[in-house]
RNA sequence: GUGAGUAUAGCUCAACCGGUCAGAGCGCCAGGUUGUGGCCCUGGAGGUUGCGGGUUCGAGUCCCGCUACUCACCCCA
């Protein structure tokens, strides 16, 4: 016996009975980037892993343990992507665009892989939407950005949900700041649970977002980064902060959020909902103005969000959202025979180049397993040719909701069923 | 990578302390309607109880291993 093969740990198949869901998520969220002027970007699913390396930082978590990495033939060691900003960044220097137009918006709807134990809200390949906003410092655009991504989120009637604010600083007040906080886990270096000593030295931003009870006491007093930011980074939190205020958009200040990709400057951001397991961030994001040069590119400032697509839906699926309708055939064209055959086929490719949807009998079934059918595809009409129908040139045409049946004229069932479909239309 | 829980028909789940326990509902197929769906009735197909060992007279049920799934830690979307 032959061994049946399954689709890989942390990975999902979408079969048609989800599938429209997708589309209609994925349109919607195309109709709101257009709206703030935002311009799809499709880059390649894997990247040379330098890239990622170099972009997101060898000592996160992602780099350090969550890649799908693999050498092509030629040795070369690629990646699958497991985030999108460094792999935007790279086409934005790769094709200078920064000699082009001052202002790159983009946005992507994107899989993305992570080799992580799946749990609540979290795959191996997964997919987020997300956009980048590169070329400006301004706080205005770390603002779009945000409102941006929860316009999307309350465009799907998401109402609960928190935006958590930070600021993460530069390079300029930053490291003074680090050595601070540093001093300070050192005094209570004993209290502090072992992921936390070890990251004291390499990345003690991380030990503040912790949520091991040991760090909680410890971290409850720590200096904050707020004393400690430059002026450049003061204004500009200040100036986001206020702009936000300005336009409606609430937020909580939360000193300890520290996104875990190294590339963050200033803004960071995190959009968490209660509606979700342990894994309760639906969308994260913030400004990254060291990444280009990390990369090798012009010195060129950015800011952008991600969103968890299969997150939202986690979402959309509790509160019982309606993704539309599930697409169905407007007639199912039944027929009896061999002669019948042939003009139940006519009837449904013409009606197929009108665009109407319908479909044919494609198993020589009984007449009841047609109907049958019909009922079960959802169609409005059903059109059936039988050898009664074919001698008095006409066919029968059934309105599957009222039982009423027709008699129409082979030569004029086109412009009835045509008639019908607009009349549906029109009362949509 | 660590921990816990789960694994019976396509789906959702039953089967008391191991002893007609391999079942139900839904779905699927057929018939009741010589050419008509939905409701109803009748019947049918479909399972080596995740895989491999062990204990026992006897294992879906107990033990061990493996695998997968789920949730949590870690981290993040």
């Amino acid at each position: 016996m032959k061994k049946i093969l399954k689709n890989v740990r942390g990975t999902k198949d979408i079969l048609p009975d989800e599938s429209y869901k997708w589309q209609y998520v994925e349109q919607r969220i195309r109709k709101i980037f257009e709206v703030y002027n935002y311009r799809e970007i499709r880059t390649p699913i894997f990247e040379e892993t330098e890239l990622f390396a170099r972009g997101i930082g060898e000592l996160t978590d992602i780099v350090s343990k969550e890649m799908y990495t693999f050498f092509d033939k030629g040795g070369t060691s690629l990646t699958l992507k497991p985030e999108m900003t460094a792999s935007v960044m790279r086409a934005y220097i790769q094709y200078e665009i920064n000699k082009q137009v001052p202002l790159f918006k983009v946005y992507y709807i994107s899989p993305m892989f992570r080799q992580e134990r799946p749990q609540a809200g979290r795959l191996r390949q997964f997919h987020q939407v997300g956009a980048e906003a590169i070329g400006s410092q301004n706080p205005e655009v770390d603002a779009e950005i945000i409102a941006l991504v929860l316009h999307i989120i309350e465009s799907f009637n998401i109402e609960n949900y928190t935006l958590k604010l930070n600021t993460v600083g530069c390079q300029n007040c930053r490291p003074a700041y680090k050595e601070v906080l540093k001093e300070y886990l050192r005094k209570f270096y004993d209290l502090l649970s072992e992921d936390s000593k070890n990251r004291l030295d390499r990345n003690p931003l991380r030990v503040l977002d912790s949520k091991d009870e040991r760090d909680k006491t410890v971290i409850e007093n720590a200096p904050l980064i707020y004393e400690y930011l430059c002026d450049d980074c003061e204004v500009h939190f200040n100036e986001l902060k206020k702009i936000l205020d300005t336009i409606g958009i609430k937020y909580e200040l939360e000193p300890h959020l520290v996104r875990g990709l190294d590339y963050y400057t200033k803004t960071a951001f995190e959009v968490i909902s209660p509606e979700l397991g342990s894994q309760d961030a639906i969308a994260g994001g913030g400004r990254y103005d060291l990444l280009s040069k990390e990369l090798g590119g012009p010195d060129v400032p950015g800011v952008g969000f991600a969103l968890g697509v299969e997150r939202m839906m986690l979402i959309l699926e509790k509160n019982g959202y309606k993704f539309g309708e599930i697409p169905k055939p407007f007639v199912y064209v039944a027929y009896l025979g061999q002669d019948s055959q042939k003009f139940a086929f006519n009837i449904v490719f013409s009606l197929r180049k009108k665009m109407i949807p319908c479909e044919v009998e494609l198993l020589n079934r009984s007449l009841k397993s047609q109907m049958k059918e019909a009922d079960r595809q959802g169609a409005k009409f059903v059109i059936i040719v039988g050898e009664d129908e074919l001698k008095n040139d006409k066919c029968t045409v059934r309105d599957m909701k009222s039982g009423e049946q027709f008699d129409v004229k082979l030569n004029q069932i086109l412009e009835f069923i045509t008639s019908k479909y607009a009349q549906e239309a029109s009362t949509d």
